[in-house]
DNA sequence: ACCTATTAATAACG
DNA sequence: TCGTTATTAATAGGT
C-alpha cells in the first residue's frame, strides 16, 4: 500500500526506517482507539522504536494496571512476580542471617546457654575472653592518653606560672607608668599573647563526650 | 476501506460487531508485527474482546516483564503493587537491623573499638563480663553434673562388685548342681537381671559430642 | 510535513 | 468462521 510493495523484513536505510517507523505507529494506534470505540474492547499497545521512545496507546477509562490485571488473569503468566519471589527470596536469606548473629549475640551475653552443647561452650568463652582484653587494652590506651595530657597540661600550668610572676615582678620593679597604657591599648591583645603559649591539646579528635 | 464507510462509533449489530472486532484485532497484530520487523521497534499488543476474550502480540524474544520494565522508566508510572514497595521497605529495615547486629558484634568480639566514644566502652566490657561470667557458671554447672554422675556410676559400681561378690561365695558354697541348668537355661536372661540393677544415667540429654 | 500512486485492509454479503 | 469483492484506508517513495 504504498508506490511500491515492500517486503517485511529490516528497513536497511536509516532515515527511511524512523520515517516508516512513525507512520506505522500511528496507524497502528488509530486502529487500536477506533477498534476500541468500534467494538468496546479494551486495548493495550505499547511501541518502543529502536531509538527507545515510547508510544503508548490504551483505550480510555481503563488503568495499565488494571489490564494487567486481566492478562495475568487469561495468561496465566506471572508478570512481577519474578521480581517479587527475587525480593522474597532476599527476605528471606537477610533474616536467616539475621537470626544466626542474634543468636551469637545472645550466647554471648550468657544467655541461652542451656541451647548449647558443652564443647560449644569453649570458642564462646574464648570470643567473650579475647574481646574483654581488647576493650580492657583500648581502655588503659584511653586513659594513658589522658595521662599523658594532663602531664603536659601541668607543665604548661607551671611555664605560664613562672612566666606570669616574672612579668609582675618586671611590673613592679620600674615602668609602672607603662600600666595606664597597658590598661587602654594593650588590653584586648593581651589574650591572645598568652595564646601564643599554649599547647594544643593531644589528641584532637579525642570526645569524651557525643 | 470496505464496502462502504463506517463512522467510528459503537457498532450496534452484535453479531457485525463481533466480526468487525475479529477481523479489526488481526490487522492490528498483523501491523504490529511488522512494524517491529520493518522497524526493529520491540511492541506489545493486548486486546480484550468485549465478551472478556484475550489476544495479544509481542515482538519476539521480549516477555512481557522487560516491556513493563521499560514502560516503567519511561513512563514514571508504577505498576507494581504496594507489596513491591513493602517488601522492599522490608528489605531496607532488617538490613539496618542486620547491619547494627554485626556492629554490636564486631564491638563484643574487640574489633573497630576505635569508631567508638571511650563512655561506649564501658556498656561492652560491662556486657562482656556477664557474659563471661554465664558461661563459665555454665560450665562450672556442667562440671559438676559430670562430676556427680561419675560418683553416682562409681556408688553403683561398688554396689555391683559387691553383689557379684556374694553372688559367687553363695554359688561355690552350694548348689553347684545348677551349674548346667544355668548354664543352658537361663543363660540370654542373666544380662537383663543385672540391667534391672544399673542406675538410670542422670540428665540423658546431656551430649558431650554432637 | 505534504503528496499521491499504489498496495493493504476491510465492510458487506454469501 | 471462511471466501469474495467493491471500496476505503494506509502508506512508500518522492518533494
Amino acid at each position: 500500500m504504498g508506490r511500491g510493495k515492500i517486503e517485511i523484513k529490516r528497513i536497511e536505510n536509516s532515515t527511511n526506517r524512523q520515517v516508516t517507523f512513525s507512520k506505522r505507529r500511528n496507524g497502528i494506534i488509530k486502529k487500536a482507539r477506533e477498534i476500541s470505540i468500534l467494538c468496546e474492547a479494551q486495548v493495550s499497545v505499547v511501541i518502543f522504536s529502536s531509538s527507545g521512545k515510547m508510544s503508548e496507546y490504551r483505550s480510555p477509562s481503563t488503568s495499565l494496571s488494571e489490564i494487567l490485571e486481566r492478562y495475568q488473569q487469561n495468561s496465566g503468566e506471572k508478570l512481577w512476580d519474578a521480581k517479587h519471589e527475587s525480593l522474597s527470596a532476599e527476605i528471606d536469606r537477610i533474616k536467616k542471617e539475621n537470626d544466626n548473629m542474634q543468636i551469637e549475640l545472645r550466647h554471648l551475653k550468657g544467655e541461652d546457654l542451656n541451647s548449647l552443647y558443652p564443647k560449644e561452650l569453649i570458642p564462646i568463652e574464648e570470643a567473650l575472653q579475647i574481646g574483654l582484653t581488647s576493650v580492657r587494652e583500648k581502655q588503659m590506651e584511653i586513659w594513658k592518653m589522658h595521662k599523658n595530657n594532663e602531664k603536659l597540661l601541668e607543665d604548661e600550668n607551671k611555664q605560664l606560672t613562672y612566666m606570669l610572676h616574672h612579668q609582675q615582678l618586671a611590673m613592679d620593679g620600674g615602668v609602672r607608668e607603662l600600666e595606664l597604657g597597658y590598661h587602654q591599648k594593650d588590653r584586648e591583645f593581651a589574650p591572645q599573647m598568652t595564646m601564643a603559649f599554649r599547647v594544643q591539646p593531644i589528641q584532637p579528635n579525642l570526645q569524651e563526650n557525643k
